[in-house]
RNA sequence: GGUGACGUGGCCGAGUGGUUAGGCAAAGGUCUGCAAAACCUUGUACGGCGGUUCGAGUCCGCCCGUCACCUCCA
């Protein structure tokens, strides 16, 4: 393979750049995951599959890849050095909420949501990172931290807690540009503030607070760590002091990243993450998604099966509806934009039941395809190398579906190899062809035997409507079909015969 | 107030100086008992005003609008 540049849009010294890692060919990078109080939300999904398209276009250029992406299973603070009025954090407010009452204590909670977090992330398609690790499992080495901190100089103690000091770290602004301490001073500081905190800039590294909920014994006493520091220790404890890429929301950026660096930085001395890269929010139909505009939507409520209260939403198509724009750019969703993603999926899905059926058939030919759709496999992935230019490549694999279910069910053997093997390739670059990881086993054999018998039925119907038509009885042949539209199938007739699906369900109604 | 983005046809969304993005929706057609599906055909759009240029959606200035961050957030 010709060698193949990967240019990203680099935060830090914000322009695009040609990613060289420090180990050629060898991409290592870090992902900041969520904290585990709820159920995720599509707008957590858009920033993870950022991350999960840097690893399929590095893996596609035949790259080695060491990915990590953390789980936050601390509830912090609300804020640094503050908890809320009441004196809870995030996870200890899930705790105490309705949907929180079905929970023993803090721990099976944060639990439940990292194993749904799971769930959603198997099917949303997006590949297992090398390690997961949770904060609440490194916090010893977070401690390690905070004392090395403290014997450099870099930190200090009050009655508190631990705090890092800003002044110490000159480059402190770099990522985001705020070097000012304008502002930080005023407003929000008004509810809990640490009197001793030598500069409003300062963030917490520890929490002393025995009453905590999840609280750890360290030379300060009991408590818990601050925020920042378990993405910092554990990138370094899983990649290295120094390492080649850090990705995130863009509201990381500050104070988050920039106070991972600063504690990173002060620790080895040598820059932490030599790329940065930030996705942007997702707006809903215009607007931000919030709980109060009512278009706040987690995972599973769009691909949660109807009976569960979900909508019944393709996967995959909700995969397809987030990366549909570029990262970089505000993407706005919407259902019509979630609905025409799913006729997409349609589409490759039967392209590749097409694909198979060729294979099987082996009919004699010439390879019909073959050059073209290696063609816009390479389109695509130019474009994933353009700073994932997510819209331009899908754009090249829907042309391919178009000719592969163009050439249909008349492709000989060696145009449907051609059509499978790029099927395989396009999924393994944008994973929006077939889901790679099984569904966990006791789903699939549950719905698979309903399947099956639903099959049965409509297929005994779609006999019956066959004879119906050869009697030319176009009305009881019609009753059927609208029997089997009641029954969410909408049927082709095709010259060799009758096929069917499942019809797309409208996320709308 | 500070900082940074963005504004493309009915909708979503690429494109950064000169030649088609793509999709959805819509219209016409082929096929069909009728439909549906599939396939074919059809769109000259770039917030406003000025400027630079042989030529601007693309560069510059101003204005308008939307969004984000500035210690909750992916």
């Amino acid at each position: 393979m010709p060698e193949k540049i990967f240019r990203i849009y680099n935060s830090m010294t914000r322009s695009t750049e040609v990613v060289e890692p420090a180990q050629p060919g060898r991409l290592r990078f870090y992902a900041c995951g969520p904290t585990v109080y709820s159920y995720a939300h599509i707008g957590n999904f858009r920033s993870f599959l950022t991350a999960d398209l840097v690893l399929r276009t590095a893996q596609a250029i035949g790259w080695e890849t060491a990915y990590v992406t953390n789980i936050t299973d601390v509830g912090h603070l609300t804020e640094d050095d503050a908890a809320d009025a009441e004196g809870e954090d995030r996870m200890a407010k899930a705790l105490r909420s309705k949907e929180g009452e079905r929970f023993a204590n803090i721990w099976d909670l944060a639990r439940y949501y990292a194993n749904t977090l799971l769930s959603d992330w198997q099917a949303l398609n997006l590949r297992e990172p090398d390690a997961r690790p949770r904060a609440t499992e490194h916090v010893a080495r977070q401690i390690r931290d905070v004392a090395r901190l403290l014997e450099k100089g870099h930190a200090y103690e009050t009655a508190q807690g631990v705090y890092f000091s800003v002044a110490s770290f000159p480059d402190y602004g770099k990522l985001s540009g705020n070097v000012l301490a304008t502002g930080l001073d005023e407003g929000v500081r008004d509810v809990v503030q640490d009197p001793e905190k030598r500069d409003p800039r300062d963030f917490a590294l520890w929490k002393k607070d025995p009453d905590h909920l999840m609280v750890w014994h360290s030379p300060w006493g009991w408590g818990f760590p601050g925020w920042h520091i378990e993405c910092s220790t554990m990138a370094q404890a899983y990649l290295g002091e120094s390492f080649d890429l850090h990705t995130g929301g863009e509201d990381n950026k500050f104070p988050h990243h920039e106070c991972e660096i600063a504690q990173a930085e002060s620790l080895s001395g040598k820059p932490f993450a030599r790329y940065w890269l930030h996705t942007r929010f997702l707006q809903v139909e215009g607007e931000k998604m919030a709980k109060s505009a009512g278009n706040f939507f987690t995972v599973r409520d769009l691909v949660g099966p109807e009976s569960e209260g979900g909508r019944g939403i393709h996967p995959l198509a909700l995969r397809l509806a987030l990366i549909s724009g570029q990262y970089r750019k505000p993407l706005n969703f919407t259902f019509d934009q979630l609905l025409a993603c799913a006729r997409h999926i349609q589409r490759f899905e039967e392209a590749a039941d097409l694909a198979a059926q060729g294979v099987a058939r082996n009919d004699p030919g010439e390879d019909a395809l073959g050059e073209p759709l290696a063609r816009l496999y390479e389109q695509a992935l130019a474009a994933m190398l353009d700073d994932l230019n997510t819209p331009e490549a899908i754009a090249a694999a829907i042309e391919g579906a178009k000719r592969v279910l163009r050439d249909g069910r008349t492709m000989g053997g060696a145009t449907a190899r051609s059509a499978q093997n790029w099927l395989e390739k396009i999924n393994g670059l944008l994973g929006i062809v077939a889901q790679e990881t099984p569904r966990t086993a006791a789903k699939t054999a549950g719905s698979a035997a309903a399947e099956e018998a639903f099959a049965r039925e409509v297929e005994d119907l779609l006999r019956q409507r066959a004879e119906a038509r050869a009697q030319r009885d176009f009305q009881r042949a019609d009753a059927i079909r609208d029997q089997l539209a009641g029954m969410q199938v909408e049927i082709m007739d095709a010259p060799e015969g009758t096929r069917w699906r499942r019809q797309i369900s409208n996320p709308v109604s």
